[in-house]
DNA sequence: AATACATACAACCGCATGTTG
DNA sequence: CCAACATGCGGTTGTATGTAT
């Protein structure tokens, strides 16, 4: 049996929202809140529009100091960096974009960065949310092919990202932030592809760690190591721990990363930290 | 001027996750 | 613990607008 409907969809207005809706929607709001329920706020203020569509036009438009287009050369490099660094997680991005919603931002890379990053090529790197959960199915049915790993961005970062007119700087999420101590996750690999993403917060053993909207992720699928830079280093396994130095080298989008110091310093610092949860 | 095509963006849909009883 | 429900998220679609022919 299916999940029923969050509202009834024969009754419920469709389609652009006019200006009396945005009124009723905007004025309600900002004087009673959400009272802790979308679905019921459309019955409240008389608006025949389902909840989350109420949800959507607040937060997209109607709520304050929300910025439409004109990104800024600053913004493009912040959304392309992050979105190689962590891929369409378009809600994420907004957190570092103020004032940007993660529709706004969707809408911008899918008409204009995309173009401007990869040019035509069709795929796209798997690290949305879904695209994760798809994989550890895969993983826990035993049927991963490997298919997930053959898409682009970090798997080819050369052409991707170096052979690309983006020029700015990569910037690592912020909850990645100190960088003072990376170790090796334990997972006998023999290498640092298993470096887990925790490992940059120097957490014991590179547990495994789950950002707040439950997407955990490994250190290799986020910057994609060079392996012919690896295999000249002297870095091993047993190499422990390294600081960040040590290791940008060893990453495909090294010169880029280089340049992540500038965007650094010039986030605000509440945008720098970012609780994360064990698993 | 009319039409076709391209682009930008608002909005919808379905799924995943979190919360509550 | 589980089911039902609400919310959040990302993918996709629909439509208004701009541009080329």
């Amino acid at each position: 049996m299916g999940r029923s409907p969050c509202c009834d969809k024969a009754t419920v207005k469709k389609g652009q929202w006019s200006p009396d809706e945005d009124a009723k929607l905007k004025s309600y709001i900002e004087q009673h809140g959400t009272c802790g329920s979308w679905i019921a706020l459309p019955q409240k203020i008389g608006l025949k529009r389902c909840g989350k569509s109420c949800r959507l036009r607040w937060l997209n438009y109607l709520r304050p100091n929300i910025k439409h287009g004109g990104f800024s050369q600053e913004e493009d490099d912040i959304i392309c960096s992050l979105y190689v660094s962590i891929g369409s997680r378009w809600s994420v991005m907004a957190s570092q974009l103020p004032g940007r919603t993660d529709n706004d931002i969707k809408n911008y890379w899918n008409t204009r960065l995309k173009k401007k990053l990869f040019g035509e090529r069709p795929k796209e790197p798997p690290h949305s949310r879904r695209a994760s959960a798809c994989r550890q199915k895969q993983e826990a049915k035993g049927d991963d092919n490997g298919d997930w790993r053959e898409q682009p961005a970090l798997v080819y970062p050369p052409d991707h990202v170096m052979g690309s007119s983006y020029g700015g700087p990569l910037v690592v999420p912020s909850s990645t932030l100190p960088r003072q101590q990376i170790c090796d996750d334990d997972d006998d690999d023999g290498d640092l592809n298993g470096l887990a993403w925790s490992s940059l917060l120097g957490t014991p053993g590179g547990q495994a760690l789950q950002d707040p909207s439950g997407f955990s992720i490994e250190l290799d699928e986020v910057l994609g190591f060079n392996q012919a830079n690896l295999e000249e280093s002297n870095v091993t396994a047993e190499s422990e721990k390294m600081n960040w130095n040590e290791v940008s080298p060893l990453l495909y989008s090294d010169p880029v990363i280089k340049g992540c110091e500038g965007m650094q310093q010039s986030l605000p610092q509440e945008q720098m930290t970012c609780n994360y949860d064990l698993i």
